[in-house]
RNA sequence: GCCUUCGUUGCAUAGCGGUAGUGCACUGCCUUGGUAAGGCAGAGGUCGCGGGUUCAAAUCCCGCCGAAGGCUCCA
């Protein structure tokens, strides 16, 4: 490390040390170290002293930060929180049961079998107030170790507890206990030094059904999810957050912009409207552009196929719950809940050389899958959507290098996005068909491009297809929620299945490889994600409103008509509002619909043949010749800013 | 599929046993106004669908359809 001037050393959690320059914050300095400190943070004293997380730091300081992660990295915060919440449930409602209550990602939840007592989210005040009160009793957590015979007949009440009991104790694991006042619990521990003195703000979020053990054949308990942080001013950040997504939510944007509908007569089957239809087009054509380029080839195969095909993918005996199947003629038909198998009837259809590999068939696939109904959710997760798929063809030693091509067109297309992203690589499941040989033949290859690409990837051990490994493409966008999207996937099973093959150099027939990639994923979902992304104010080349040409009155009109065309004749989507509203009104809706450029024309700009010109977001640009916006916006569209 | 909550005009909502209200959007008129809501008037509703209770149901009960949040994070 080269040294800084004014360096302060930080000592952190784990014993290491780094270096900051001077004016660094405590709240920056668990922000660099990784995301979970930044909230993990209780305080930190800085030689000996506590400081506030916000004070900047001096030079020459030693820095120690005291979280609430516990040892094994558990947040003993939002579990101590966890347990203040079954504590005043059960004295609120005395004959509650309370099951599991863990720390989650961004707080935490207790399970609760309430018997017919039902909790909804009007109950949160009293139960919060309770927390608050009882939380005033909690200097500390008495955490002790028990028999089993002790700890069974302490929990004899609660079934739940008695499972779990059983369950270590059949484990050889040690059985602990926790008191606070009345409240007795079974709980493994990881909690607060001092709950009261550092839970200081938390807040109960949703009520929701959640199965014992998330199995469904177990009783539906009801769940509270609430978080917590260490101080108020982060609590309030974070529902300030949560308000923020809000606004962002492809549903209620979806609607207020006009862009697509799902309505009663088919759950899960969305309505792209005509203004959605214009981002959705340019999305395809954006990818026709990029796969061209690319080599690839496009093909278009049907929605509904005899049964026979779905017999020789493995779909009918292996999918069949999820598939649409109907009868005609006598005959069973499916929808197709995948491309592959149209895309290989393709490739079968004529003899194959090596020299034609890599074989690449792109096809922008409308799928129909039946999902559970209670997991359908607006635009990002449908039952029927539409797939940027492809399926290529290749000799094992093409593999590696292919990857590396997909990723190529992975990285070029989420860039014109401005989203960041990283890679996923999993491996092979316990349950999966093909020899070893070929699965560590397979998985070392996509291991070798993914080194090889250099952009780092996180390993998910056993979570791979059960036909074959692969790398998943997880995007974040801009207000830091992640996605997955694109996945590249080798597929050892399909090509056994429909028998495909090619000519080697050898004149022999081998087995091609196949893998399946998708870099969108599912159209309708990029495209809700698109909207969340932007929050409906799309980069222009997506925009279904460019530009919107208002008039100050209506001796104007017909200037502002020929303004209009003269745009709509380069291209662009252009709208033109005459009515007789006041400018201030106009210029509002248009900003309401997020149109890129707001021209408003009066007597100044029919007199110099210009428009005055501002953006959505209030940047004025002023009287501007009609030419050279054109020019200006057709750079921006080249561009795709 | 299961749990909780919810379905009132194009949108957002009030009403929760006794003639269905408001705001925005829409239509008409007045206004011709210079950059995020000008004024007045009007039209628009099988209160998701079906059944039941009641003298009377948007309101209470049952069933269905649809939506939202969950059903992975383990004492």
């Amino acid at each position: 490390m080269t040294p800084m001037t004014n360096a302060i050393t930080v000592t952190l959690p784990d014993g290491s040390k780094k270096q900051y320059p001077s004016g660094t914050t405590v709240l920056d300095i668990t922000k660099s170290i990784g995301e979970g400190l930044a909230r993990a943070a209780l305080f930190a004293i800085v030689n000996g002293k506590q400081v506030h997380l916000d004070e900047p730091l001096k030079e020459d300081a030693t820095l120690r930060i005291i979280t609430f992660k516990d040892k094994e990295g558990r947040d003993s915060l939002r579990h101590s929180c966890a347990h203040l919440l079954a504590a005043s449930v059960i004295s609120l409602w005395p004959g509650a049961k309370n099951a599991i209550g863990p720390a989650i990602d961004n707080g935490f939840y207790q399970d609760f079998d309430l018997g017919d007592t039902k909790i909804s989210e009007e109950d949160f005040p009293k139960i919060e107030q309770k927390m608050r009160e009882m939380l005033e009793t909690w200097d500390h957590f008495d955490i002790q170790e028990v028999e089993i015979k002790k700890a069974k007949k302490d929990f004899a009440w609660n079934p739940y507890k008695l499972e779990l009991i059983e369950e270590f104790a059949g484990q050889g694991k040690t059985i602990t206990e926790t008191r606070q006042g009345e409240f007795l619990d079974l709980c493994r521990g990881g909690h607060l030094d001092h709950p009261k003195k550092h839970i200081k703000g938390f807040k109960l979020l949703s009520v929701a059904g959640a199965y014992w053990r998330g199995s469904e054949k177990n009783k539906m308990l009801t769940r509270i999810y609430g978080t917590a942080f260490p101080s108020k001013k982060e609590l309030d950040e974070y529902l300030h957050q949560i308000e923020e997504a809000k606004k962002r939510d492809h549903r209620k944007l979806g609607k207020a912009l006009d862009l697509f509908s799902i309505n009663e007569i088919g759950a899960g089957m969305p309505f792209i409207h005509p203004k959605g239809m214009v981002i959705w087009g340019e999305l395809e054509k954006y990818w026709r552009e990029v796969h061209h380029r690319r080599k690839y080839l496009e093909v278009k195969t049907p929605q509904l196929l005899h049964r026979s095909l779905w017999e020789t993918s493995g779909h009918w005996t292996n999918y069949k719950e999820h598939m649409y199947t109907l009868k005609i003629d006598d005959f069973d038909y499916a929808l197709k809940p995948m491309n592959c198998p149209g895309g290989l009837f393709i490739y079968k259809m004529k003899n194959h050389s090596y020299r034609e590999f890599p074989l690449r068939l792109g096809e922008i696939g409308n799928v129909h899958r039946h999902e559970l109904s209670g997991v359908l959710s607006g635009l990002f997760r449908v039952r029927t959507f539409h797939q940027d798929d492809a399926h290529i063809f290749m000799m094992p030693e093409q593999v590696k290098d292919e990857i590396l091509e997909v990723l190529s067109i992975i990285d070029e297309m989420y860039s014109t996005f401005g989203f960041n992203y990283h890679l996923e690589f999993s491996t092979r499941p316990e349950k999966s068909i093909g020899s070893d040989e070929a699965w560590k033949q397979s998985e070392a290859t996509l291991q070798a491009a993914l080194d090889a690409c250099g952009k780092g990837y996180k390993v998910n051990a056993g979570d791979g297809a059960f036909y074959g490994p692969k790398i998943d493409v997880h995007i974040k966008d801009c207000i830091g929620r992640t996605w997955q999207c694109a996945t590249i996937q080798v597929d050892m099973n399909q090509p056994e299945r429909f028998d495909v093959t090619y000519e080697g150099s050898d004149g022999k027939r081998h087995r091609p490889v196949m893998i399946h990639r998708v870099v969108y994923g599912s159209i309708e979902r990029f495209f809700g994600i698109l909207i969340e992304h932007y929050a409906g104010k799309f980069p222009l080349w997506l925009s279904p409103v460019q530009a919107i040409v208002l008039t100050v009155a209506d001796r104007h009109n017909e200037y502002a008509g020929r303004v209009a065309k003269e745009l709509e004749g380069q291209g662009f989507r252009v709208e033109l509002d005459t009515r007789s509203e006041s400018i201030p009104r106009k210029v509002r809706e248009a900003q309401l619909q997020q149109a890129n450029y707001i021209l408003v024309v009066g007597d100044k700009e029919v007199e110099n043949k210009t428009a005055n010109v501002r953006t959505r977001d209030n940047v004025i640009q002023g009287e501007m010749n009609v030419e050279k916006l054109a020019l200006q916006m057709r750079q921006e569209v080249k561009e795709r800013r």
